[in-house]
DNA sequence: TTGAAAGCGATACCAC
DNA sequence: GTGGTATCGCTTTCAA
């Protein structure tokens, strides 16, 4: 590996020249330049990095903790990240968390240690908003779920919103038995899709039935458990919601299996449009989450942090999820509609 | 930031005794040790893996070229690097070169320049072989596919040998007339699956028909399109097996809107066991690729060769897909079966 | 416009 | 056992 020097004796100049000529930083004559580019070419001169990011105090590289990226709502945000940071000139380091209070911090460490300059966090304990109250942690951007009390960037989405244009979607075919799959309790996201579901029957002046809303953990199992559940209801719903799609995907499994057709006889919304949301049969209707958006912008206001253009304050930026109808809803119930 | 003069002054000794003991090299009494310890942990000390790398010429960083981490099958074996990675203290940034030999060229500079210790490269170029034999590249495990006339170590799959059992599969089920959608014409693994499909018919003494092997593209859409033209083949075949599962999914919608059931009107069988695959209906027969396992190994290996603990001969590990038989090819056919 | 030299923060060799 | 110090490769004043 030659180094900077290497390059200055072929060029016949300093490694003071040598740098200002590369970086394009001070005065170096057209002349002098050509010949230290010309030199460095024919060493195959690659500079060091980590020689640059000890004066310099930056490594051009950010941190990315998520809980797992095999999930598949995470490889888009992900891709985002990495997509506006190579832009930048940025690496990424990729960490899966599971989910882990202890897995996060531990990261958090080793990447405060690697000297990141920023993180981008997908946060799965509440703990993480203290790390980064902490003199010395690096700037960090919440993206998608946010600690309580942080005080950093954060991108999120409008989780109730994106239900309750679910909901009044199912309303406006005018279903009135609606369930609910719900996510997992104690998470944010979840209680904030229950609340936009609640919301959305509230304007339609149905009160909320509890036998109508079942438990549900974010997976295919819990999804294909709770549906079982509240197809066996006396009155079963004509229509359900599920608070993700890997759960919406189990209710029209349930529903297959209870010799139910999609939409015919029960209508089914799921949230997130992962990419099998659109291949399954039928189609599904569900609430897209502007994922690789969320990833790319989260990067971008970390790296204008960094960069020092931004201000002091804390920015919260929060993205529209978007209705996406395809086909698990069919069109319109027959006035009367079916069951009873 | 305190740096380790600072740790040196608050304990009363030298810079060299903080680096023993905080690394445990060389001699330092107990009781000088602890007072180091303590000055450490009070001063909130994190050294600095920029400087320690600058001097031990090893950053303990993996890049991780993926084609598209979006793309289903990639996360789980950027999972298994990152997991192996993280356990042995190594961090991995992750790149997507969308299958560009450009943008793979240009990260492997990138890489290279941030000095990171080797590269686990899931390559898309035939160009990426040249890359590694450049004396100066890091050392690179290629995982999945292979460049041709590459000097590295490799961790691949037994294509020809899983899509050999997936028909053998169908045969054994009484299937004569089975149809193929290939993948993308100059993939590498697009030729071995088409070879296992070749090599099973040949085994059963079928001679192959051209009219049932169907171009494809390794996307549903390239599936859904070739099954058109399979199923409106005069003879049609009684099953079709997909050389990925995307494609499979496009061939069951395909089926699907011809009226056909699955398994009973026509089997499907799918290739890689991606997430979908289990979740749709029928749930898909399928060939799993050990993905996980896969990333593991490759940075395994990757990191026993930067360590010097490998030899200098290059290693080349075949993993072996499995057969998961699901529902999507049913029972037997009928002796003197369907169609003519 | 260019060069000398002082770091950046840690490691490791060589004395003592 | 411990301390001085050169060194890793580059950037960046400060002088010339």
């Amino acid at each position: 590996m030659p180094t900077i020097r290497d390059v200055a004796r072929a060029a016949g100049v300093s490694p003071a020249t040598v740098s200002r000529a590369l970086n394009g930083s001070g005065y170096v004559s057209p002349e002098t330049r050509q010949r230290v580019l010309d030199a460095a070419a024919r060493l195959g001169f690659t500079p060091s990095y980590i020689a640059r990011s000890l004066v310099r105090k930056a490594t051009r590289t950010l941190g990315l903790l998520v809980p797992d990226i095999t999930n598949p709502y995470f490889p888009a945000i992900a891709r985002g990240v990495e997509d506006a940071a190579a832009r930048a000139g940025y690496s990424v380091v990729l960490c899966n968390t599971d989910g882990d209070p202890d897995h996060e911090e531990d990261y958090i460490q080793f990447l405060r240690e690697r000297q990141v300059d920023g993180l981008v966090l997908i946060a799965s304990s509440p703990r993480a908003g203290e790390l980064v109250a902490r003199g010395d942690a690096p700037p960090v951007v919440f993206v998608d779920r946010v600690p309580p009390g942080a005080r950093a960037d954060v991108v999120v989405v409008d989780n109730r919103r994106g239900m309750l244009e679910a909901t009044r979607h199912l309303l406006a075919l005018g279903h009135r038995r609606i369930g609910f799959v719900a996510g997992r309790v104690g998470s944010g996201t979840a209680e904030e899709r229950l609340a936009g579901y609640l919301a959305a029957l509230g304007e339609a002046g149905i009160a909320p039935d509890s036998h109508y809303i079942a438990p549900g953990d974010f997976t295919f199992q819990g999804g294909y458990q709770a549906a079982r559940g509240l197809l066996s209801l006396p009155d079963r719903p004509t229509a359900v919601v599920a608070a993700n799609d890997l759960m919406a995907v189990g209710v029209c499994r349930a529903a297959l299996e209870a010799g139910l057709r999609i939409p015919q006889d029960l209508a089914v919304v799921g949230y997130d449009d992962i990419p099998m949301a659109e291949l399954i049969h039928p189609p599904l209707t569900t609430v897209a989450q502007p994922t690789y958006q969320m990833g790319e912008l989260a990067a971008r206001l970390l790296m204008e942090r960094l960069e020092g253009r931004a201000g002091p304050e804390p920015r919260r930026v929060v993205l529209e999820a978007r209705l996406v109808v395809r086909e698990s809803c069919g069109a319109a119930l027959a006035a009367g509609g079916r069951g009873g």
